[in-house]
Order: C-alpha cells, then structure tokens, then sequence
DNA sequence: CGGCATCCAACTAGATACTG
DNA sequence: CAGTATCTAGTTGGATGCCG
C-alpha cells in the first residue's frame, strides 16, 4: 500500500516572490497545498463516490455497483485517500461476512455542496458544451 | 459490465422522489455525458487555466510560465480540450513572431464561478484536511 | 513564439489470484 | 464481503527536434 508521505512544500520557498504570493492567493505552484488538494477531490471518482455518498450511506459493494467503470482496485484507493483527508468515515462491522459502511464526514458534506454546484453547472451546460464541440469539429473538419 | 439498471436510472421512475431525481439526473454510468464532461473540466491543469485566465487574457508563454510542472504537449492539448468544449477562445494574431492569445468565453466564465468556489472550499479547509491526514497518518503508523 | 510529431520512460489502472 | 498482492497493458506525459 502506498500511503504516499506528506511531502509538502516549505512555506518559505524561495522561489515564490513578495509578488508571486499576492497574485497567487491560491497559486499554480507545484508544491502549493491548494493545488494538491483540488487534485485529489476534483479526482474523477472522488467526485463520484462524494455525490453518491451524499445521497446515503454506502457498503463497498454497493458503491463498486454503482460506479460503473472503477475497478475495485481503484475504489479501494479512492475510499483510503477520501478517508484520510477527513471527508468520508469508513466503519467496520466486526461480522462475517464482514461488512463496512461508508459515509460522508462534517467536511465531507460541506464538500459535498461545492460539488453539486460543479454538477450542475455541467448539467445546465452540457448542451451548449456538445454544440460547442460539434461546431468546432466541424470547423477542424473543413479547415 | 451491465449493472441492473432500471430503478437507479430512470428518471421517470414512481419510486423517486424530487430530491431523489436531483442527485440522480446525473448518474454514474460510463457512458453519462455529463460525467464525461465533469472528467474534463475536473482536470489538474484545466482548473488552473480557468483560474489563470479568469485573471486576464494569457499568452501561450504566460500561461507556460505561470503554471509551474505544465509540459508544453500538456498545456497544447489542455487548451485544445478547453477551446473545443467552448470555454476559452483562441486568438491568433498573424504577426512576427507569432502572438496566441487566450481568454474565457462567457461559458467559460460562469464555469470560473463554479471553480473558484471548490478553490474557496479547499482554501478554507485545507488546515481541517492537513490535520486529518496528521491523523490518519500516526493511526496507521501505529497500527 | 506557438505548436505539432516522434520517441520513450514512468506511472496508472485493469485483470487475476489470493486472504481473513 | 472487503479487501491485498502481483503482473501487465495501456495511457500519460516529458524530452527533443522541426516547422510556420
């Protein structure tokens, strides 16, 4: 298991300028915490075991049947990397056949909000993204 | 790998109440368009080009610099994907040296909205999430 | 400067087998 | 059921070189 160290970046990187630092509020620095972490939560199942999560209490099982496409490897790593940033809680039943639940935490819900407003935004827009794409496929085409 | 679908999907679905059909008008199939497009704009470097660029208009270069660990393949093809989908719009200014300017679309500027939301959440938690991991982390060191 | 093509290394993720 | 371990195929992405 790969429970990658927390190599974050030294605050007093030399690299960042007085400048830099007032302009990158939040900045696209490698190291940048901000930037770590929106990689992660703005992950491509991370988003989707957020908002099913949100709806209700989910067993491993069920969340691997819903999200169609994951693999339980990766749902597995998705579920410890959630678990450890302190948005889901994972509970054990001590039973056989073992049974673990998973859940949304405090701050995962408040995550949780955030990510409905990206979903809709997509929802509200994915006609006007499609026609978009058609008409620069199109443009791609003839030219 | 088909799923049973029927009772999770379909929209029309007695079963359902409003709330239900909120979270379920996007789902979690693969095919689901509007999960395709949340892939894409949930992307490492596009949320950063938005970002950027809901600053000020960017050249190539500018954009190159700023965002720190981008290869220039990965820039091209991130700009390309945000340009096709109608988020940024590419200028091309027929001089010597050549001059390529990028800015948000008014899509893409209700989309920087949207993101600069999920930037505010990660901003205001991040310490919530740095301790977690602390947490996280001495648990399983111990365990 | 902007950007495409090629090559290649590194990482990702799926399939499979196995465990408690 | 809920994982872990291993192996491998596929993809990503960096480096380089060339072109308009």
């Amino acid at each position: 298991m790969d429970v990658e160290e927390g190599t974050l970046n030294s605050p007093t990187d030399p690299g960042l300028t007085a400048c830099d630092m007032d302009i990158y509020q939040w900045d696209a620095r490698e190291g940048c915490e901000v930037r770590q972490i929106l990689d992660r939560i703005a992950d491509k199942w991370s988003l989707l075991v957020i908002s099913l999560l949100g709806r209700r209490r989910l067993r491993f099982m069920e969340l691997l049947r819903e999200i169609d496409g994951v693999s339980q490897r990766m749902l597995t790593t998705t579920l410890r990397h959630l678990e450890r940033d302190g948005l889901i809680a994972r509970t054990v039943h001590p039973v056989v056949p073992p049974r673990v639940d998973y859940e949304l935490t405090d701050l995962g819900c408040t995550l949780l909000d955030t990510i409905q407003t990206l979903v809709r935004w997509t929802e509200d827009n994915q006609l006007k993204i499609a026609a978009a794409r058609a008409r620069y496929d199109a443009t791609a085409t003839v030219g």
